[in-house]
DNA sequence: TTAATCAGGACCATTTTAGTACTAATTGAC
DNA sequence: GTCAATTAGTACTAAAATGGTCCTGATTAA
């Protein structure tokens, strides 16, 4: 399948959200309100994004959430980054001095290429460009089947 | 991550072995000596392969597997198509006439540019590039440590 | 001081993945 | 014709990853 993980793709919605106001603080639970997806999820998003410096945070009472930088200067390799950690297609290209065999192991040469190719498309589609599809959406309502996000993503 | 799963990998080094003499039947056993995998892992790999088209098999005594065409008519993508089915970066994206906004949902648009071209990355590198790769392995002993090629993949 | 809000874990349920085992069918060789 | 080698198919189990929830503590505006 080679896929990305469900909350990675929730994690471009959050980020598609706030790029609606790039400039204004949301809370976490404003996020859930608008993007449908419960709570704890968006909250535990939100701070695995924090960590990754994506979003800056405010705690207290108005806190809340921002982009860290304009939306077209967030890839979409930069949420993978963040919410699944260094996009890396075998095992080993992945984890940096955990294989003793680095260096030698024959292995890497042809992966690697194919690491670079999918890296450099990760990094060419901008958070500018999803937030642009996410509004592209359907109608809430489809031929009397009411579709939620999660649905629709399905 | 976005890793492949390591039933692929070891797909990998099963076609590749199978390379190294691609007009003669080698049984399961074979492969798994060679390749140091597990036999019932290499038995239900070549298995898989075997309806993918990928191997074509002969049962019975002398019987065996060998590649069904010349390694480089072989792409990464086949493989993973036959291991873990379609590359579909977005779950939506895999599975079609699942999903009952396909054609208006805005997700695909920028997603599917990503699909696209980590597609051709898979298309491009064939076996026998990653057979090739496959020996130029390192020696079975590196600094007193008896490294297997299973720990050169973790 | 208080209510709102994020931070950091711990935790559990579910699904996926990896690996094994067993039985049936096929075929070459003696 | 029988037997041993071999693939085909399926079912099953154990382990790991994933998705999701909850709780407790720290911070801050009002």
């Amino acid at each position: 399948m080679l896929k990305m993980s469900r909350l990675t793709d929730y994690g471009t919605m959050v980020l598609s959200f706030l790029a609606t106001n790039p400039t204004q603080m949301q809370s976490a639970s404003d996020v859930s309100r608008h993007t449908h997806l419960a709570l704890p999820t968006v909250s535990k998003l939100l701070k695995q994004m924090a960590r990754a410096g994506l979003v800056v945070s405010a705690r207290g009472a108005k806190g809340g959430y921002q982009l860290s930088r304009a939306p077209d200067e967030i890839s979409a390799a930069d949420v993978i980054d963040a919410l699944e950690g260094p996009v890396a297609i075998t095992q080993c290209s992945g984890s940096v001095g955990h294989c003793q065999l680095e260096d030698i192991c024959g292995v890497s040469s042809s992966w690697q290429k194919i690491n670079v190719a999918i890296r450099r498309a990760l990094d060419d589609v901008r958070l500018s460009h999803l937030a642009a599809d996410e509004f592209r959406m359907p109608p809430i309502n489809l031929m009397g089947i009411p579709i939620t996000r999660e649905a629709g993503r399905q």
